[in-house]
DNA sequence: TTTGGCACTCTGAAGCGAAGAGTGCCAGTT
DNA sequence: AACTGGCACTCTTCGCTTCAGAGTGCCAAA
């Protein structure tokens, strides 16, 4: 059996229990356990054969000898995309979640919450990313001068969300310019999109530039400033991460210590999660397929999440490789539209 | 030599030289190598007996009958109570510090960066509590209906701190009531203490409450709610935890795990910092003084900071018992006058 | 009081052999 | 042609022993 041959129905079944087998205790698993384990009347001496051929395509090694086999990073992508069989949530589990987030007051905590709920299902880290919100709709602003040409910009938007900045102006403005400038935003755009508003700014002052007053033109310079794309600082939730200290495949201290660091620049991980936003749905990293070699010994769940069918965030799960993907993958499913759910309803 | 019984200089130069050896090699230190650093032209011989009385003491322990000596806790006290020398910091590192805290533009930059600084400097874990200030000034105050009787009370206080709090309410109030609330507080109490604004609020109305209108019944009611002592979420900021893990004293992944489940619950170690704070200047837990069994191989060496005069935080690192003390003593102290300076000055 | 000497203890590394697990291959069976 | 039992071989793991090294405690002498 050649390298890029199909494989025998025998020997997807043999595969598919192998890893089974290997994600449940954790061992190389060796031909008599799976001869008497895959169901199949087979001896342990044709199992042999089978294995060598998966072997030679890279889907499974031994660590050593006489040491059973193991699926590989190949294996295993074989394995969550054709052989898995996903268990089903139970309805009682589903309710439990939903009550969990609907008991949520603000965004903050129901994101929060989903990261922790992935977490406590999967007994790995858990992480929700801060949804990127297409459109921020002005709710209400304020300006207030600060010294030296700066301005405390606080922003409500989306209803009950409140942003605030510091912007610099070319010179300063008085308490009150600032308060006329406000005023005019807040009766003439609320419930636009900021951006919107700023572009709508922008077009009015490149036609009538000269014959405008004053205070549109301090308002314009403003919100050009203030209504720019919100830069979150801290774009994840990240929950349970000390479990993955529990797990012995990353027992290596250094590894780990790699792992931590790499969760606390984000920005590797915020890449990952970023891909994942590309393309709706769920997204399945194994091993060192996410690119990186800080996961290497890891796995990435993920899924994309919506509110008005819109894919405006990802959440998932990283843990080990060897992961329960029959239940992990169900349970970043549901979470994703939960939260989705949760977050349109209020 | 009784257990009660003073040390004699003798012993405590040979405690402090061991205690100063074994910080820096980690390695229990016998007579031989102890005979040799002291300085002191005493045999093997001689050192093991007084060895024996500080082992009697309760101040070393020898971990197996061939090992050699190494300072407990109690031995660790001693040393930083009254041997220790401490190393002052070369004017040029100060100089550097000092310039990173000028850099930073907010308050909140300006604690991570000392958080950082602290966790670079000893290559710990660093952490500083966020001030706790005593008088929250108000600057402007913002109130906006939101569904189901609640309100988003924003509060720009000292100058240029944003915070926003949800209240819930007895009544539905409208847009127009609490404009005008709001409006009332930004004329009559701006620069004056939030806690004394509702005090002075609750005093008139006591007074004056039959004759009082409708729209001051109404301010009265929601200042009450918005203007409670801050429940910061976020109580300190800790950086370089990942340097713990590559500590061998803290080897065990289970211990480490529960070292990082406490940073995350956050309750304990405020705990901790709250007892700094009742009393100014630097403390010291070594081991199982911290009262906390997560932190038992670790010591703490803290500082209160000071905004003119008046300590309004904590700040410190967290390392392994056996940390360089000679030097982070010194660092945490600086430090803290650095912070407390860099606060006031903006 | 200090010291050299000595017997003793404990650790840690190294080496060894036996047991166990599993493989690859071959020759025989279906 | 596909499967199977058997067998030799390999590799890990565990327990045991040995040995060197480090350091102690105690004693008798200076």
């Amino acid at each position: 059996m050649a390298e890029h041959q199909q494989l025998t129905e025998r020997a997807r079944q043999l595969l598919r229990v192998l890893v089974e087998k290997y994600i449940s205790e954790g061992q190389p698993v060796g031909s008599r356990t799976l001869s008497r384990a895959a169901g199949l009347e087979l001896s342990a001496a044709t199992i042999r054969n089978v294995m060598a051929d998966l072997e030679d395509m890279g889907l499974v090694v031994s660590p050593h000898t006489s040491a059973g086999r193991v699926p590989t990073a190949k294996g295993f992508r074989f394995f969550v995309d054709s052989l898995v069989s996903l268990k089903r949530l139970e309805d009682y589990e589903i309710a439990s979640l939903r009550s969990r987030l609907q008991g949520e007051g603000n965004d903050k905590e129901l994101l929060e919450s989903a990261s922790r709920m992935l977490s406590d299902m999967t007994r790995m880290a858990g992480l929700v990313m801060i949804p990127r919100r297409a459109r921020f709709a002005l709710r209400h602003v304020e300006f207030l001068p600060l010294a030296e040409q700066r301005i405390l910009a606080i922003l409500v938007v989306n209803e009950r969300e409140v942003q605030n900045r510091v912007i610099h102006t070319e010179r300063q403005y008085s308490e009150s310019e600032l308060q006329q400038a406000a005023n005019y935003l807040n009766e003439n755009f609320v419930g636009r999109d900021i951006l919107a508003i700023r572009d709508t700014l922008a077009a009015e002052l490149s036609e009538t530039r000269d014959s405008m007053n004053r205070m549109m033109l301090t308002t314009i310079d403003i919100a050009n400033s203030a209504f720019s794309p919100a830069a979150d600082g801290d774009d994840f939730v990240l929950s349970g991460q000390t479990r993955l200290m529990g797990i012995d495949e990353l027992g290596d201290v250094d590894k780990l210590r790699q792992l931590f660091e790499a969760f606390q620049r984000k920005r590797q991980l915020l890449g990952l999660l970023d891909r994942c936003l590309q393309a709706d749905g769920m997204h399945i990293f194994i091993g060192e397929e996410a690119g990186q070699s800080v996961f290497d010994d890891c796995s990435v769940v993920t899924s994309t999440y919506a509110i008005d069918g819109e894919a405006v965030g990802v959440l998932g799960v990283i843990g080990p490789t060897r992961m329960d993907y029959e239940r992990v993958i169900p349970v970043v499913n549901v979470t994703a539209k939960l939260l989705g759910a949760a977050l349109k309803s209020d």
